[in-house]
RNA sequence: GGUGCGGUAGUUCAGUUGGUUAGAAUAACGGCCUGUCACGCCGUGGGUCGCGGGUUCGAGUCCCGUCCGCACCGCCA
């Protein structure tokens, strides 16, 4: 037997009891009469000690012990004369009278702790050795927790668990696809699913009415601190459902997350907002709500006072920064560049201060009155010792602009509280995305997404003005989840392909066999796809979601542990006819 | 594809206006130490300043190019 016990377990019950523990040398204190070591396993770590009085060569051994030996442990529990109370096992430790070196190991190009001294890329690098740091491995255990309450909470209402093919069909809209080439067909090749989408309609199809899966997809896109090439999703879908029994049951596989997993309970229903409404009063299809500072559209009341920054722009809209009337020119100068920042393009910045005493004190006060100013307080609900941000020029991105400052003044007045969560549904997203480079429609979500029934008629005469039957789950600014309700009718469906510029054959060729399936009695249903490791990430208290994958890649979508992607060998280009050309 | 920041000891970083032998902390190694838990004390070793070129009497520092990392924009139905 190797071991009796965990580093994690042990306390005061088990004084003098003989115990067997294994683990890695966490660190090693000498004091010359007696040495202690932190020996440290998944569940915790546990003081052994060594004294040169009871026994010499014992104690000589253990002070030449390096950092991440692996260790077995044999000795008797005992209590601390001095107590650790920083350590779940602080009261006790091992005296130990058996030590096998199980393994050597060399130092550690970083320190493995909690505050590791190894930057990003050396962690990643042994990222074997990251992962025995606390905070990463809970995180992975975190993930383990929420994997579990998930499928404890699906399989309870009836879902299905369904596993589906990774080599699929390359289709050309949506993300670029991985692809993996085909050695028994030489020159064609499947494709890494982005998300199994049109496989789980086709489960529908087969009468699976209630499905999920979490599941690996990938998108051959460029990466972030929240996207990875391949990630997870907690993949759904449903038969003979309307959108509210979609959002119904979602709804409550999410406050039974949170209930298990934060011990959080919802009091009122989710929030559910129109798309156009997100963005009038946002600029953001996913606003982050743990505060309010909602838009104010001031492009009537500001027009007409030749200021030509104002006159000249499409759209004006303020916000106001509560309490913020006396900030500094500094501060002002900061948000200013923080708006015109390349990635925010604003042209510029103007405020109007409401000071305490009432008096209003604005950087326009060359072409608006004390007079005008407040009237844009009152169209504000702005009110003594408040501030006024406003931006200006064409529409989509001023909004967008005011998006990003909306969310920076909620990080400067810690609006955005981490261990606060407010969960909406946006809903009513528009169908088509018209793309004026290609002079064509793409769809917003994808094209199995069914219009709303009351916009149909507008397909053929109006498609940019449809609305989608689709919504998406977000928390705290973070899209958690999206999904709509599906074309189930093959007669919308080809109207659908028609709208997005297919031809029938290009239809048929890349999505003949879900047309072919809808020909043999399709359910009405639909479904929604959650970002796992996105939420996972979120009950952890953090934005990147790297951490929360074992082994992730980097920014440029390569595993630096592995050391991949990497060239193959001339063999196996030849089985698979492939020849690498030069870059053009 | 683009923007910003960064690359100096094993590691995390400092390095002034271009100027003597490039520093600190930590880790490692050696010694001392019987209650430590960020142990303490004394000592030792450790550098292709990412790489290539240029300017200069002289470059870690300035210029050009390039590679790598991180964040973001584009992209991600």
């Amino acid at each position: 037997m190797y071991r009796t016990n965990t580093c994690g377990e042990l306390n005061m019950k088990y004084a003098g009891q003989e115990v067997i523990l294994c683990g890695w040398v966490k660190k090693s204190r000498d004091l010359g009469g007696m040495t202690f070591i932190d020996l440290r396993d998944r569940y915790g770590i546990t003081q052994l000690v060594f004294n040169m009085e009871t026994n010499r060569e014992l104690c000589e051994k253990a002070r030449k012990l390096g950092r991440e030996f692996v260790l077995q442990a044999k000795g008797k529990v005992r209590e601390r004369s001095n107590k650790n109370l920083r350590l779940s096992t602080g009261e006790i430790e091992i005296d130990v009278y058996e030590l096998n070196i199980l393994n050597r190991s060399e130092i550690p190009p970083f320190t493995i702790e909690e505050e590791t001294d190894g930057g990003e890329e050396l962690r990643m690098k042994y990222r074997y050795l990251d992962l025995r740091r606390t905070s990463v491995k809970n995180n992975i255990i975190l993930r383990h927790r929420v994997s579990q309450e998930v499928r404890k909470h699906m399989d309870s209402i009836g879902f299905i668990e369904v596993e589906t093919p990774v080599l699929i069909k390359s289709t050309p809209e949506g993300a670029r696809d991985f692809v993996v080439p085909s050695r028994m067909q030489p020159g064609t090749f499947y494709a890494l699913p982005q998300s199994p989408q049109t496989l789980k309609q086709l489960l529908m199809v087969a009468g699976f009415d209630k499905y999920f899966q979490i599941v690996k997809c990938f998108r051959d896109e460029d990466l972030r601190a929240d996207r990875q090439p391949e990630f997870s999703q907690i993949d759904c879908e449903m038969s003979f459902v309307e959108r509210n029994d979609i959002l119904d049951t979602f709804e409550g596989l999410a406050r039974y997350l949170f209930r298990q997993i934060k011990g959080i309970e919802f009091s009122e229903p989710f929030l559910r907002i129109p798309y156009h409404e997100a963005m009038e009063y946002y600029g953001s299809d996913k606003p982050d709500l743990r505060f309010g500072m909602r838009f104010t559209d001031l492009t009537g009341t500001v027009k007409g006072y030749d200021f030509a920054a104002f006159d000249s722009s499409e759209y004006v809209g303020g916000i106001c920064a509560r309490g913020c009337s006396e900030y500094t020119r500094k501060q002002i100068d900061e948000l200013t560049d923080f708006v015109r920042r390349p990635q925010i393009g604003a042209k510029g910045l103007v405020y109007a201060r409401y000071n305490a005493d009432g008096t209003l004190k604005s950087s326009v006060d060359k072409f608006y009155s004390s007079e005008e100013l407040k009237k844009w307080a009152d169209a504000m609900n702005v009110k003594p010792g408040d501030l006024i941000l406003i931006l200006a020029g064409e529409k989509k991105k001023t909004l967008a602009a005011l998006s990003e400052l909306r969310l920076e003044m909620g990080n400067r007045l810690g609006l955005r509280k981490k261990e606060t969560f407010v969960p909406l549904w946006v809903v009513d997203f528009p169908l088509l995305e018209w793309d004026e480079e290609s002079k064509r429609f793409y769809a917003m979500h994808h094209p199995f997404t069914s219009p709303v029934p009351e916009d149909l008629n507008l397909m053929e005469s109006d498609p940019g003005r449809v609305r989608a039957d689709a919504y998406d789950l977000v928390i705290n600014g973070v899209e958690i989840g999206g999904g709509s309700i599906r074309i189930h009718d093959a007669v919308i469906q080809k109207l659908m392909f028609k709208v997005l510029g297919f031809s029938e054959e290009e239809a048929n060729e890349q999505f003949g066999f879900l047309l072919n399936a809808f020909k043999f009695g399709a359910p009405p249903h639909g479904g929604i796809a959650f970002g796992f490791d996105r939420w996972v990430a979120m009950f952890g208290g953090q934005d990147s979601i790297r951490d929360f994958i074992a082994f992730p890649k980097n920014n440029s979508g390569r595993d630096v542990m592995l050391d991949t992607p990497s060239r193959i060998s001339n063999k196996q280009l030849d089985e698979l006819q492939l020849i690498i050309g030069k870059k053009k």
